[in-house]
DNA sequence: GTCTATATTTGGATAGAC
DNA sequence: GTCTATCCAAATATAGAC
């Protein structure tokens, strides 16, 4: 990780809106709080983005990268199957903690961004699709690994898999609390025990 | 239904916020369009709400009163327990394909409005638990209306079902496909069937 | 209670000097 | 490329006449 003072004026103006889209919203950022929070002038914004929206889905396309990676490299570093089925969902627990309950980056976006054509929801689309994608390989590998597990219906689990993780980290956010994803982890264990 | 010359300034302003809250989002909905759509002045706006922030929790406050009678008609319309249980859900792709997949007003506003005391996020509160109560008295009524649901933890499937239902509105919202809803019926029967 | 007019701040975006 | 200064529209809210 570089420090600040090496990092160019676009790598700070991203870092401050990688704190500020996710923790005040995109709406209630403003670009001359953003500008400000960087130590950037308002014209070398715009010399590097074309505007606020342009901003906002270069940042998507950066977190969306570190929370794949992240999410891949845990998955990696774990050898159960099964577990790896689980920490999914329960790694979100301390995520939520330590983000203040703020939930999904991406998901929060998509709703304050209204217009379904813009593009910033296309970034959001994509980045639903990639963490489906990780949950197929994953309940593909449970299926795999054993023969009790062998019944799966791969399909059927990631689906009820990614709407039941969704609900709990969004209840999770609106009741402030990790009731919804402490329960999400005993319903999606209950899902391959059929 | 009154007609609108019929109603007072408050009702018209409430009328307005309940479309444009909705349809655009709290924060891309300005006072002046309020007003204007409403066909009220400024002053008149600020002599019945002290502040858009009052505006918007009276608003949720009509809607949640609205959204829960729809509801619990609906069950009160339906003789069978499982048709009850099962409609809750499905009716809602319905209502997502009339509304262009805007998802829940309540749930897109607490995602908004970030900070987590806000009033604001209250009403939100409120209107998730009145869902879950509706929730448990319609699992309760299906546990003992018939001996192979005797079986039934209301407590475990009522939230596993909450978790279900607000995931595939999220997901039906980022999508703007009806599928996660379609999806969820099929995991909600799962849910009483072990 | 309802009007017009205005105060004040902030939004996103640009011009022109260096 | 980065700076200061500025433009213009829109935001929330208030004052004062009728």
């Amino acid at each position: 990780m570089k420090a600040d003072f090496e990092k160019s004026a676009k790598e700070r103006i991203i870092d401050t809106a990688f704190d500020l889209f996710y923790r005040q919203g995109y709406f209630q950022t403003g670009i001359n709080q953003i500008i400000d929070e960087a130590g950037v002038a308002k014209a070398t914004f715009y010399n590097n983005f074309k505007s606020k929206e342009e901003l906002c889905t270069e940042y998507l396309r950066t977190r969306d990268k570190i929370e794949i990676n992240l999410i891949k490299n845990m998955v990696r570093n774990i050898k159960d199957p099964y577990e790896k089925y689980i920490t999914i969902t329960s790694s979100m627990i301390e995520h939520m903690k330590n983000s203040n309950f703020r939930g999904c980056a991406f998901n929060n976006m998509a709703i304050e961004v209204t217009e379904p054509d813009n593009p910033i929801r296309k970034e959001v689309v994509h980045h639903n699709d990639s963490f489906r994608s990780i949950l197929t390989d994953v309940v593909e590998e449970l299926r795999d690994s054993d023969k009790k597990y062998s019944g799966i219906n791969v399909n059927k689990v990631v689906n009820t898999y990614f709407l039941v993780s969704e609900g709990a980290l969004l209840a999770s956010q609106i009741y402030h609390d990790t009731w919804p994803l402490e329960h999400a982890v005993e319903a999606i264990k209950g899902l391959i025990e059929k």
